[in-house]
DNA sequence: CATCATACGGCACTCGTTTGCAGTATTTGC
DNA sequence: GCAAATACTGCAAACGAGTGCCGTATGATG
């Protein structure tokens, strides 16, 4: 289906052979040709409505111009953000992105079905475990990979995440300046590198406040949904300890909380303040409005499809590649999830 | 970059030549070969880990297993549904979905491009324009479309879509039992199917309820966005007409009122009733939880994917296609915006 | 006018797979 | 045991574009 016009005919039309079309078609090598010749060549192009055959030309060239993206759970806006802005900077650069979405971030199978099923040129990973290893092919060959929101220890790629080691010192400073001293943290799955590093952030700068950080205040959940939050909510209240303040680790989890304190007969902010940590759409209209951390999603993913352009391009001229690390700064939104401690 | 095991390494391996390979490889040609020289080849071709080159495969039988999917904005959350329902039913089959988002319903552009520039088999449409063709490669030629969400006049294509008209009624009907006599619409723009078709149907069931629809209560918006919404709901107020209920033709335009009429000191629903459409993700938590049209957008992209799945197998038994128009029950979800009019 | 240098265009092979066709084993029937 | 039919398998030609290499045409120069 769809047969549509090929470099042959466009030679045909010009007068030319079909290899001095390619080359006249083709800007890095249109210096080759006569320049008569290839205006000539352009034309027929133009008026034949030519468009190179993306496939024959992936399999001779062995570049397909599109980049593999892997996100866990679509459902949940920030991902679709971080998409748009990749996609953004590497349209900009006649790349396609393919996203890939499947909630398993343990193994690199979504990233490995995407990477050798549809021969991207490199890959996206929004959905890294923290232990994972890059996708490969048998033989042990791998595609340029850009982590964006995530990092892992275990694999040297350039990445891209927000600075959640100072988002977390935001929201505890915030807290801590409203009065609250017994601060609980519903903590992400610690076998996601937001998940981690949130957490001991939160240890990290409960201490440096001054303050305590008992075990029974902090709970690990398996995954940043609003289901897993309910529970871990509901294991918090359950387990007797006092609190005046909880922090989610991000908004979805702390949507979690509101719907056990609010089935519970607990007032946010007035019995409990509640903060959470993206700043998703739409997060600033629930109620009560959410206090949360705001990260730059578009920017992180228009930055990301760049370090992936960088890379691809650096792989070119056979430059070592040289893997940074990025933390975009976040800013605190205060709303109405958040007040001083009521006096007991 | 990322040379993977080929057809001819397999056929190595296995000790037989590399057409024999690819039949046995290939389900619909594997009765062709001996049963135990397949068995021999699925062996070495488990072994040495191969998977065929999709740019190759493509190359030659002109397939790419890959459809895509034309969104008017992937932030709006209902697309995201749509999507994954479209995916789901395609990966099933192994087809790939390839998403090129972009707001330009109006002409073809990002279809065409995607069409074209990445030879997919079929193309999945939700950001037609109403009156917007088919894109067509310069020779004329068109791949399998289904229309999603949205339908058009010159498009003889399958659509999955919703029931607008008895959405629409849903909504009239739960206003006119609270008591609500003067209600408004917040069209959605015109060249849209859902725009008119919504638009049509509150006339239709505001008339047969016996109610009247002055033009001033009526406002049309360029966009299905909160700014537009916003807009409208101002230019509604300006005008001084009375009413006391605002069916919006989406979520995010009745969003849009929210703000205007919070700035206004109007209070929703005390004062006016709000209700939307779409049951978009997470608007039964903003404040006051919205009265809405639930609309099935996961399972729309599901059927949207299957009918494509149809289009696809019926196109290669050579049957005419048969253009089939499905739409979706929607159901009322009555939330916290909606009550009797306020005794004045 | 002859020779050489240069610039340009054409040939042919390649990427990895599918598939029509022909050829060769193998079996079956008599 | 031989012929014919059948069942596999191998050969080679595509699909469309890119590119190294060689031949030729063109120009310049002595």
């Amino acid at each position: 289906m769809l047969s549509s016009v090929t470099l042959r005919e466009v030679a045909d039309e010009a007068g030319v052979h079909y290899s001095t079309a390619s080359r006249a078609l083709n800007p890095a090598t249109r210096s080759i040709v006569n320049a008569k010749t290839a205006k000539k060549v352009l034309a027929a192009a133009e008026r034949l409505g030519y468009r190179p055959h993306p496939l024959a030309r992936g399999l001779r060239t062995n570049r397909t111009l599109t980049i593999g993206m892997a996100v866990p759970d679509l459902l949940n806006p920030v991902f679709p953000q971080l998409y748009a802005g990749a996609e953004a900077s590497l349209r900009d650069q006649g790349y396609w992105l393919l996203v890939g979405a499947g909630d398993d971030c343990g193994t690199p199978k979504s990233a490995s079905r995407i990477l050798i099923d549809q021969h991207v040129d490199g890959l996206i990973v929004a959905n890294a475990h923290i232990h994972s290893t890059l996708p490969q092919n048998p033989t042990n060959q791998t595609a340029p990979t850009v982590l964006v929101n995530r990092t892992t220890d275990t694999i040297d790629a350039p990445s891209v995440a927000c600075d959640d080691h100072a988002g977390i010192g935001l929201v505890v400073r915030h807290l801590v300046e409203l009065g609250h001293t017994d601060i609980a943290h519903i903590a992400g799955p610690q076998f996601i590198s937001n998940g981690v590093i949130r957490r001991q952030a939160f240890v990290a700068w409960m201490h440096s406040s001054g303050l305590e950080t008992p075990p029974e205040l902090i709970v690990e959940t398996d995954g940043f949904h609003i289901d897993e939050g309910r529970r871990a909510c509901e294991r918090l209240l359950d387990s007797g300890a006092r609190f005046t303040a909880i922090v989610g680790a991000n908004d979805l989890m702390a949507l979690g909380c509101y719907d056990v304190l609010a089935e519970r007969g607990i007032r946010v902010p007035h019995d409990v303040s509640v903060t959470g940590f993206d700043d998703m759409a739409y997060i600033d209209r629930v109620h009560p409005a959410m206090t949360t951390v705001s990260v730059p999603f578009y920017e992180m993913g228009a930055l990301a499809g760049e370090v992936m352009l960088t890379l691809l391009t650096s792989e070119d001229s056979g430059a070592g590649t040289l893997p940074t690390s990025t933390r975009l700064r976040p800013h605190l939104e205060v709303r109405d999830s958040t007040a001083p401690p009521a006096v007991s």
